[in-house]
RNA sequence: GGGGGCGUAGCUCAGUUGGUUAGAGCGCCGGCCUGUCACGCCGGAGGUCGCGGGUUCGAGUCCCGUCGCUCCCGCCA
């Protein structure tokens, strides 16, 4: 159970290779120490520096740049050879570690003490001139960077997120290792799963007419293994989901996911919290301290909008409907009469132009309201504008004390039915933080989401659907489905959903009832999740567990907008892949 | 399924109310250069303005369609 304590920052150098017939050690390794010293490096041609009776080449490999440099003296042969050498070619070179005079040392580089005076070269390969430069200095269009990801993954920025992708997952393996979990492997080729998203299909040759479906979990394999007796379960395990796609969701996508026996919510979340703080640490994310605060799912959404809030700013959303109620304002009036809700933030002292203030209803229209009213505090009626004269005065006094609003404060409001209203409003508070800088860079949040309903319930049907997975374990009067709430618990960072898990059910009995309520008769139920009830009757232990989204944490740790940008291979918004042009017809 | 943005040289971009031969920086090629490190200096090549159609004496520019990339809503148990 003892694990090494990660160290800030701890990226695990590469050690010096075993000396073989390319090299001696890592072009980014050589150090000042090591003048005198003859030996070889080989990597790829990052720039050329062509002074004429001179030559120096900054060579490339995965740690980093270390100069060659080239004199006619020093060995004409492989000065000629230099003067042949184009960006990207491959090569590898022998020669003596050199000191640099004190005003040729370059600080800027690692390795900027020392060059080697190359005495012999041998060019492996020649490369065409790539597509765009090998360097960070300019941004190049994302289509053009995944059809030669080939030449985008040599630059720097890409390397730098592929090695902390490593590092992440490492010290996932490792802790979990720690704490006796066993890693274990569940079918890719499995069957369609009824609810959720969109499989990916597979015709099955040896059946015409069968399909294999792909993950979009491990969830009820992992389960079965609750049930088999392996009590502590992990995967670093690619998922599959045929969804459109965003800039925090790919069709495949890999998530560290977990189960354990004989738990509760507090276990899985605690070994959470130990995977998520040795991650944190390693990737240098300056996080508070675990334990790390819980808030409930309603709280969430009243005073963020969101069940993923992000927390690192104020903007807080306050319910003001009954201060407001009984004013002569009709568009307030009408919703609160109809059963909405008339919702607010305080803004803060932002003066905002006429037309900057009409362009926020833009970012509430996408969530469905009608428009974001803006009011600013202040003169004799307490608000100013034309909308003070429809409320008393007590009522604005109320708003604005409710608000904590002073003078100059500007004020938004949303009125419509709750589930517009809070969405509305919690886009408005991401876009006013967007706008006026409100995160201060470098700060990090997180906090757990529990309390989560059990079920949703379709507006227009009625019908009921979980709003977690139908396996996740309720809580309260299973004759009220409306009421129930889950074993739930969700991991949110800086306004992102990293991960989510519950305890699940165990006992046949709440299982089928749980899928009676979301309208599955007992025949439907034992067709498709007949294995799992069939399993829960040959005695399952309680059991939970968690999923957590690898490429979201690796961005963020990274500081990328995209998931794509910690991806090596992956794929556009519609879906395919412009290295290898997938998808594409069969044979 | 819906809405917004983008598409001009290898890369990043500029291109005026529609007007002569479409430009810049970087890169590339050639020449010069012995201490650079985004080396420097001189010269040169390089374009189906995403694609198709339309309006016009004339379209990179306006209109319609289409393809691609991207952001968002829906969707993502």
């Amino acid at each position: 159970m003892s694990v090494p304590a990660p160290r800030r920052g701890d990226t695990r150098a590469p050690q010096p290779p075993a000396a073989n017939a390319y090299r001696d050690t890592w072009c980014g390794m050589v150090r000042g120490e090591d003048a005198g010293r003859e030996l070889r490096v080989s990597g790829w041609v990052h720039r050329r520096r062509d002074h004429g009776g001179l030559i120096f080449i900054d060579l490339r490999d995965r740690t980093g740049l270390v100069q060659l440099v080239f004199h006619p003296d020093t060995s004409g042969e492989a000065f000629a050879a230099a003067e042949r050498l184009r960006s990207e070619h491959v090569v590898s070179a022998y020669g003596e570690v050199v000191g640099r005079e004190d005003g040729n040392v370059n600080p800027k580089m690692p390795t900027g003490e020392i060059e080697i005076a190359v005495t012999s070269m041998d060019v492996l390969a020649e490369a065409e001139t790539p597509p765009f430069p090998v360097d960070e200095d300019s941004p190049v269009d994302e289509n053009t960077r995944l059809r030669h990801r080939v030449v985008d993954l040599r630059r720097e920025g890409m390397r730098d997120a592929m090695v902390l992708r490593h590092e992440v997952i490492r010290t996932m393996r490792d802790t979990l290792y720690g704490e006796d979990f066993l890693e274990m492997e569940t079918p890719i080729l499995t069957r369609a799963t009824p609810e959720g998203a969109r499989d990916f299909l597979v015709p099955a040759r040896m059946q015409p007419g069968n399909w294999y479906a792909l993950p979009q979990s491990p969830q009820l394999f992992k389960q079965l293994l609750m049930m088999s007796g392996y009590e502590r379960y992990f995967q670093i395990a690619r998922c599959f989901r045929d969804e459109d796609l965003r800039a925090d969701r790919q069709p495949e996508f890999t998530q560290l996911d977990l189960e354990m026996s004989f738990v509760d919510e507090d276990d899985v979340m605690g070994v959470m919290e130990r995977v998520m703080s040795a991650v944190f640490t390693v990737a240098g994310l300056d996080v508070p301290p675990a334990p790390w605060r819980r808030m409930g799912y309603d709280e969430a959404v009243l005073r963020y909008g969101i069940d993923r809030p992000d927390t690192r700013f104020g903007l807080e959303i306050h319910d003001v409907g009954e201060h407001v109620r009984g004013s002569s304002f009709k568009v307030f009036e009408n919703v609160l009469s109809s059963g909405g809700v008339v919702r607010a933030f305080n803004a803060g002292a932002r003066e905002m132009s006429r037309s900057e203030l009409d362009g926020l209803n833009d970012v509430v229209k996408r969530h469905g309201a009608f428009a974001a009213a803006p009011i600013y505090v202040g003169g004799e009626a307490g608000w100013v504008g034309n909308l003070a004269k429809f409320f008393a005065r007590e009522q604005i006094d109320a708003v604005n004390a409710a608000l904590s609003a002073s003078d100059g404060d500007l004020l938004l409001f949303v009125a419509d039915k709750e589930s517009v209203a809070a969405a509305a409003l919690g886009a408005l508070r991401l876009e006013l933080a967007a706008r006026f800088g409100l995160v201060e860079p470098g700060t990090h949040d997180l906090l757990w989401i529990v309390d989560f309903p059990m079920f949703g319930q379709d507006e227009e049907t009625g019908r009921f659907d979980a709003l977690h997975h139908p396996f996740t374990a309720p809580e309260g009067d299973l004759d009220d489905p409306a009421s129930l709430r889950s074993r739930a618990y969700d991991l949110v960072l800086d306004g992102t959903e990293i991960g989510g898990g519950s305890i699940r059910i165990h006992t046949p009995e709440v299982q089928s009832r749980v899928f009676a309520h979301l309208g599955l008769d007992e025949e439907e139920a034992q067709a498709r999740f007949g294995f799992l009830l069939d399993a829960l009757r040959y005695g399952a232990p309680p059991h939970g567990g968690m999923a957590m989204g690898i490429d979201r944490i690796v961005a963020i740790c990274a500081g990328r907008e995209s998931i794509r940008d910690v991806m090596a291979f992956p794929k556009t918004a519609t879906g395919s892949d412009p290295l290898t042009g997938a998808p594409a017809p069969v044979d």
